[in-house]
DNA sequence: CACTCCCGGA
C-alpha cells in the first residue's frame, strides 16, 4: 500500500487511497521527512484525500491548509468542498478568506458554497452568492445552475428554483430532482409526485427522492410499490424504507427491511445503523439494539465508532433504561459533541439519576462546552423529576441571561412539572400566565397532573377549562380531572367526567407496549396475565 | 484534476 520508491508521477493514486487518518498522518509523516512539502502536487493531494477522502478528517485539512503560505485555486476548491460536507460554516469563512486573498472562486467553487448554505438553510447567504454568480457570468454552467436550483428548493423558494428551471437552459435530470425534493420537503407531495411522473428519464436518486418523498408523508404502501419497483437499489433507497418505517413507529418492518438488505447483499452503512438505533431505542427493545452494537463491534473492530454512532447508542441504552451501559459508552469516548452531552444528560434526568444529570452538567460547563435548548430541556427534567426547584429555577433563568436561550414549549413544560409537582400550584398558574408563548395542551396536562397529586379540584377544573377551550377531546385530559376528583373522593364528580367522555365519544385507547420476547419474535400488545381485564374507558 | 440531486437526528 505504501509506495516503496519516490516515484512522484504515481503518487496520486496512491494519496487517494489513504481511507483513514492513520494512514493520512504517515503519508504526511513520510511527506515531511522526504521534503514532498514544498511540492505543489503532492500537497494538493494530501489535501484531497484529508478533505474529500477520509471521513471526519476536516479539521486535520483545515490545520494543513493554514500552513500552506500561497494556495492555489484548486487547493481553496477542495479545502471548501471538504467543509461544506461537514462544517458548512468553515465552509463560508473560507470564502471570506479567499476573497481576502484575491483567489477568484470558479464554477467548481460555487455549488460547494451553494452545498454549504443549503445545509445551514442560510437562503440570504445562498442568493448573495447567486448574484455575485449572474455577475461572473456562471450560471449558464449546468452544475452551477442545478446547484442554485437545488439551493432555493431546499431554502423553500420554489419561485426562484422554478425561474431557473423554466429557463431557457435545458433542465438535466439532476435539477428535475432538485425540484422534486423542494416540493417534498415542503410537504407538497402531490407537485411532488406529479413532477416525479412527468420527469423524462428517472435515475436511481431521483427514484431514492421520490421514496423518501412517501416515506416522509407516511405513505409507506406508496414507498414501498415505488421501491419494488426500482431495478436496481442502492445502501440508500434502503435507509430510506428503513427510516420511513422508523419514522412511523413501524419498528418490526424496519427490521424486516433491514434483514431483505442483508439477503439482498447491501452492506449497511452508517445511517442504517443509525436508524436502526433509534428505532431500538423508540420501542423500547434492548436486546435488538444489544445484537447491533454486537454487529457494529465487529464491523468496526478497531478504531472505535463515530461520534454519531456512540450518541446513538447512549440514546439507546439510557432509553431502555440502563443508564450504566450508557454511562460506559460515554466514559469510553474520546470525542464527543454537543449531542453526546446532550443524550447523556437527558438519559440521566428520565432514570432517576438527577443528581448525576446535574454534575455531569456541570461538568460540561466546566469544560467549557456551550449548551443549547436541548441541553436544558435535560437540566429541566432532572429539576423538577428530583423536586429541585431552587436549581430549576436558576438553571432557567441561566439559560435564557447568560446563554440567551430562548424557552421553547419544552421548557416552559418543565418549569409548570417543577412548580407543580413541589405543589406550588399558584405559582404555576401565574407562571403560564407570563409565558412569552401560547401555552399547548402538554402544559396544562402537566398542571392538571399535579392538582391530582396535590388533589386540589379548583385548579384542576380551571386547568381543565383550559384543555377543553382548545377543543381537544384527548381521553387523557378527561382521565386525569377524573382521577383528581376519584383521589379526593368525590366519586360522583369522578363519574361525571367519565360520562361526559363517553357522550363526546372518546375512546381510551388501549395502553400498548412493545415487548422483546425471544429476540425473534415482537408482540406489540402487552402480555396479559390470565383473568386481568383491561379497562376500556371505564 | 474536481462540481450539482437521495438515506438519521438528542
Amino acid at each position: 500500500m505504501i509506495r516503496k520508491s519516490g516515484d512522484k508521477r504515481r503518487q496520486p493514486a496512491v494519496w487517494r487511497r489513504c481511507r483513514t487518518l492513520r494512514s493520512l498522518k504517515q503519508m504526511h509523516a513520510l511527506m515531511v521527512v522526504r521534503g514532498f512539502l514544498s511540492d505543489a502536487s503532492s500537497l494538493r493531494e494530501l489535501l484531497f484525500s484529508s478533505s474529500v477522502s477520509v471521513a471526519g478528517a476536516v479539521t486535520y485539512a483545515l490545520q494543513l491548509f493554514d500552513q500552506i503560505p500561497h494556495p492555489d485555486l484548486f487547493m481553496w476548491n477542495t479545502v471548501i468542498r471538504g467543509a461544506s460536507h461537514w462544517t458548512p460554516s468553515a465552509a463560508i469563512s473560507l470564502f471570506s478568506r479567499m476573497e481576502r486573498a484575491g483567489v477568484r472562486p470558479d464554477n467548481i467553487t460555487f455549488p460547494f458554497l451553494l452545498r454549504a448554505c443549503t445545509k445551514l438553510s442560510e437562503s440570504f447567504l445562498g442568493s448573495q452568492f447567486h448574484a455575485k454568480i449572474t455577475k461572473s457570468g456562471l450560471e449558464s454552467d449546468s452544475f452551477v445552475r442545478n446547484a442554485l436550483i437545488n439551493m432555493h428548493a431546499s431554502c423553500g423558494d420554489l419561485a426562484a428554483a422554478s425561474a431557473l428551471f423554466d429557463g431557457p437552459a435545458r433542465h438535466d435530470v439532476v435539477a428535475w430532482s432538485a425540484m422534486i425534493a423542494g416540493y417534498a420537503r415542503r410537504g407538497e407531495l402531490s407537485v411532488a409526485r406529479q413532477l416525479f411522473e412527468e420527469m423524462p428519464s428517472k435515475d436511481l436518486i431521483s427514484c431514492n427522492i421520490m421514496i423518501t418523498a412517501y416515506a416522509k408523508q407516511g405513505e409507506m404502501a406508496m414507498a414501498r410499490q415505488l421501491f419494488d419497483q426500482v431495478p436496481v437499489k442502492d445502501v440508500v433507497s434502503w435507509n430510506a424504507m428503513i427510516a420511513g418505517y422508523v419514522h412511523c413507529s413501524e419498528h418490526r418492518r424496519a427490521l424486516e427491511v433491514f434483514e431483505q438488505m442483508h439477503l439482498a447483499g447491501e452492506q449497511p452503512d452508517e445511517v442504517t445503523m443509525l436508524s436502526l438505533l433509534s428505532s431500538c431505542a423508540d420501542a423500547g427493545v434492548m436486546d435488538v439494539g444489544r445484537r447491533i452494537h454486537g454487529s457494529l463491534m465487529e464491523m468496526c473492530s478497531r478504531g472505535g465508532f463515530s461520534i454519531r454512532l456512540s450518541n446513538a447508542l447512549i440514546d439507546l441504552y439510557a432509553k431502555c433504561g440502563s443508564i450504566e451501559r450508557a454511562i460506559e459508552i460515554f466514559v469510553g469516548m474520546r470525542e464527543k459533541d454537543l449531542s453526546t452531552w446532550n443524550s447523556i444528560i437527558g438519559g440521566l434526568a428520565v432514570h432517576g439519576h438527577f443528581r448525576d444529570s446535574i454534575n455531569i452538567f456541570e461538568n460540561m460547563i466546566g469544560m467549557k462546552w456551550r449548551p443549547d435548548e436541548i441541553t436544558f430541556v435535560g437540566v429541566l427534567v432532572a429539576c423538577s423529576h428530583g423536586g429541585m426547584v431552587e436549581e430549576g429555577k436558576r438553571y432557567f433563568y441561566l439559560m435564557q441571561n447568560k446563554y440567551g436561550i430562548e424557552p421553547n414549549v419544552k421548557h416552559y413544560g418543565c418549569m409548570v412539572d417543577l412548580l407543580g409537582r413541589a405543589g406550588l400550584l399558584e405559582e404555576a398558574f401565574e407562571f403560564i400566565d407570563h409565558m412569552k408563548i401560547e401555552p399547548n395542551r402538554i402544559i396544562w396536562r402537566a398542571l392538571l397532573g399535579s392538582c391530582r397529586i396535590h388533589g386540589n379540584v379548583r385548579l384542576a377544573e380551571r386547568a381543565n377549562e383550559e384543555l377543553l377551550r382548545m377543543r381537544n377531546h384527548a381521553s387523557g385530559d378527561y382521565v386525569l380531572l377524573s382521577n383528581v376528583y376519584a383521589s379526593r373522593g368525590e366519586w360522583c364528580r369522578a363519574e361525571q367526567v367519565r360520562k361526559l367522555m363517553d357522550d363526546r365519544g372518546v375512546i381510551k385507547e388501549i395502553g400498548s407496549t412493545l415487548l422483546d420476547t425471544d429476540g425473534k419474535n415482537f408482540n406489540f400488545m402487552p402480555k396479559r396475565k390470565p383473568g386481568l381485564r383491561i379497562n376500556v374507558a371505564a
